[in-house]
Formats: C-alpha cells, structure tokens, sequence
DNA sequence: CGTGTTCGTTAGAAGTTATAACTCTTCAAA
DNA sequence: TTTGAAGAGTTATAACTTCTAACGAACACG
C-alpha cells in the first residue's frame, strides 16, 4: 500500500493523539454543546494536565474548526457513499436526515448559529462544494415529470432567480447542471434544511406529528411525485 | 392609563437598569455571538463592578433566557403588527425577512443551534403559539387558487402528513384552521426559516445569487402563485 | 425620624484559556 | 552505540470568567 498514513513514529502517535482529544471532544459536544466545549476536561479526561494538548492544538478555535472540517467531511463523505448507489434526490436526502439524526450537534456545527466574527477555512467551502456536486448531480440527472399537474415547477419564464443562476454560475465549481437542476437543489438544500433544523432544535416537540412525515413530504414536493 | 407600569420607584429604578443591561447584552451578542456574552464585561461598560449584576439576573444563563424571551416576544409583536394591517402571508413573510435582517444573531436566539440540556420556559412556548396563531390566520384566510396548474398543493388523499395533523391538533392551542391550512403554515415556517437561517449563517455568500430572490420565490410557491 | 429593605462594593473561591520555563523521554544521525 | 536535538508533558503563573459571601451605604416607608 501506498504510505499515504503517517511516516515517523512521532507523527504516527501524535495523530493518535488527536483523534482521541477530538473523540473526547465530540462526546462533550453531544451532551453540552460546542460552547460548553473545555480543553481541561478533555486533557484531565486523557489523563493529562491541561496545557498539554496546546501541543495539539493552538487554542480551542483552531480544535473546534478541526471538528467543523471533520464533520463537512463526514457529511459529503456520506453523501458520496449515497451517490455510489445511484444518484436519486430520495436517496441524499435519506442520507442526509440520517447524518443529521445521527449527530445533531455535528450538523449545528455546519449548519447552526454562526460566530460573527468566525471566518471558514479556505477547506471547508471546497468540501462544501463537493456535498453540493452531488446534489446537482442528482438534480440534474432526476428531471421531474414535466406536464405533471402538481409538478410543483413553476414554468421557466416566471422564475426570476433562473437568471441569477445563470448568469453567475460560479456556483458549484461550474458544475454543467441546467439552470432548473441549480434551482431545483437549491430548494432541496434550504428546505430539508428547514425541516431539519426546526427538528433538531425541538421546534416540533409538543406539536403531535411526525417530523419524518413532513420531511418526507417536502422531498416528495421537491421530486416533483405526491406519492 | 391603567398603571401597569411599575409601581414603586425602586421597582422603577430596578426595570431600567435591567433594561439596560440588556441593551448592553444585544449589543455584546451582535457583535460576538451569545456564547461570548459576559456579565463582568456589561457591568463595566455599565460603571459598575462584576457581581451587581447579580441583583438583577440571579446568573448568566438567566440573562440569556430573558432575551430569548425578549426576541421570542419582539417576532410575535412583529407579526401581530402586521397583521393590523391585513392578513396577508406575504406580508407576514416579508416582516418575518425583516425581523431576521434586522438582528440576525436574535434570530439565531430563537431558532438556532439548541443547548443540548436546556429547556425553554413556558413563557416562550406561549409566545411561540402566539406566533403561529397568527401564521395560521393568514393561511387559513389565503386559500390558493385550487384549479392552477402551477399550484403546489397536492392532491388531498395524497397527503400523509394532513392525517395525523387532523389527529393531533393540540397544535397552536386548537386554531380554528382546516388541515390544508395548518399543512401550509407548516411549510410556511420550515421553507421561510430554511432559506433565512442559511442566508443569516452566510452559506450563501460568494455563491452570486441575491437571497432575497429566492425568499420571494418560496414566498411566491407557498402562495400557490407564480408571479 | 428611625428602620429595614435593597443596592453596590470588595474579597475570594473555583473554574477557564493560554504562555513560559523546565524536565524527561525518544528518536535519529554520526 | 553514543550523543544531541526535537518533542512531550509537567508545573507555575497571568488574566480572564462566573458566582458567593460579607460588609457598608443609600434610600423608601411607616
């Protein structure tokens, strides 16, 4: 195999190292949010005292946004181990839910409330990217049923943003998508993101209706099918 | 005038510092995200030292649920503004955009990442239905136009979720509103909060499309009206 | 005009992030 | 194999934070 994993032993722990700080890391981040997150805890937690792991990691932001890139990774990791079986819109967005079911936190981290001042690394907006490849790619290759009566694509003249998209298709890395597979994913992205967060966040709790339905629902619109 | 106001001087005394400390608050929190807020930091600014403030709000925690109270009341005093001047779901939308863009981070005091263990008070949960009621109002007044062929509703049987809204509708403290009704409400909020929380959090920054365009296209779909 | 509630203070405990200086291990090259 | 440099982990410390406790001073009210 290609030595493509750690070469000196010293890097080789030192890795090891890592993951287990940032294992520790999402444990805590699971059960009090990112903001409650302490490199103390984490370090007394290993067994070592505090200042210790600032040989790891320069200070909390930069452990944190390591953690902000695993879980951008993650996902378009999960999305392209979807798009292996086939690309259908149903199947990204089952992944998808999983994913954010999985770990609710994690998908905050991505996709929560943003720190004002926070700028993300240059390697999380080309992972981002990549996640969005593979919703075009479904988009694009899942043309709904056009003369459908309850296709719920408005007809093309009437779509104000069609223009936008064309025009600055900057979008994606110049994915070779149609305009309408550009609006049609943008519409799966922001909402299954709707029903997503609100679920996570436990807007729904007390409301007595299944989150999945509504999901379900909204990929059905988005597929252009009502069942 | 009914002397709901407070009574006593001191009590009056007490209101405005705590309004005060507030304002302070929403300012820290603009600037630097609600995890960042800091007691010892507002009492500085205010002249006074650290633990005053402990008159006031019994500790941190509670100072931020007052605000999520706050801004919780702030969308629904909004929407009920608007509402005055006719029910209309647009322009409810496009108070809801201006209430986000006015503060984002108070958005995201609402509808943001959740703290894992925390519970919102009863006071927000009220003011949240508040909220709705009046979302319900609006849809339940607007009934798309139902033979369109560009409309997006589906046909009735075909719609899983309208059962089980028809079952439990403890939703919004039983809202005279057919199921229809409450279905598009519901969209209403995930669609609207999909696309604002992601413009909010800046995932659509350099992607060169104007958000407000596909706000109002969602606007213009949830109205089963396409320009 | 007392008198007691309330406000703001300082002191301090316990926690956090982060830096500096020092020791000890470990690895690798001569 | 020996030796020396690099790296890991340690303590000490500074500068924060939230929050409690005890004290003094101001103020409203009977």
């Amino acid at each position: 195999m290609g030595e493509a994993g750690t070469r000196t032993p010293r890097e080789r722990y030192r890795a090891q190292v890592q993951e287990e700080v940032k294992q520790h890391a999402w444990a805590q981040i699971a059960t009090a949010g990112a903001s409650a997150l302490s490199l103390n805890a984490i370090a007394k937690q290993m067994g070592m005292s505090g200042p210790a792991l600032y040989r790891y990691f320069a200070n909390r932001d930069e452990l944190i946004t390591e953690l902000v890139k695993d879980a951008y990774r993650s996902l378009a990791d999960t999305f392209a181990a979807r798009a292996e079986a086939g690309t259908d819109l149903d199947g990204l967005a089952h992944a998808l839910r999983g994913w954010a079911l999985d770990d609710p936190q994690r998908y905050f981290l991505v996709y929560g409330t943003p720190v004002p001042g926070y700028q993300a690394p240059e390697d999380t907006t080309r992972t981002a990217g990549e996640i969005m490849a593979h919703l075009l790619d479904a988009c694009a290759a899942e043309e709904p049923p056009a003369g459908h009566p309850s296709a719920e694509e408005p007809p093309a003249a009437s779509r104000p943003l069609d223009g936008h998209l064309d025009d600055y298709r900057a979008w994606a890395g110049e994915h070779p998508a149609p305009p309408s597979a550009l609006r049609r994913a943008l519409a799966f992205w922001t909402r299954l993101h709707g029903v997503l967060s609100l679920e996570l966040a436990g807007h729904f709790t007390g409301m007595g209706f299944d989150p999945a339905e509504l999901y379900a629902d909204e990929v059905r619109a988005l597929a252009g099918r009502w069942a």
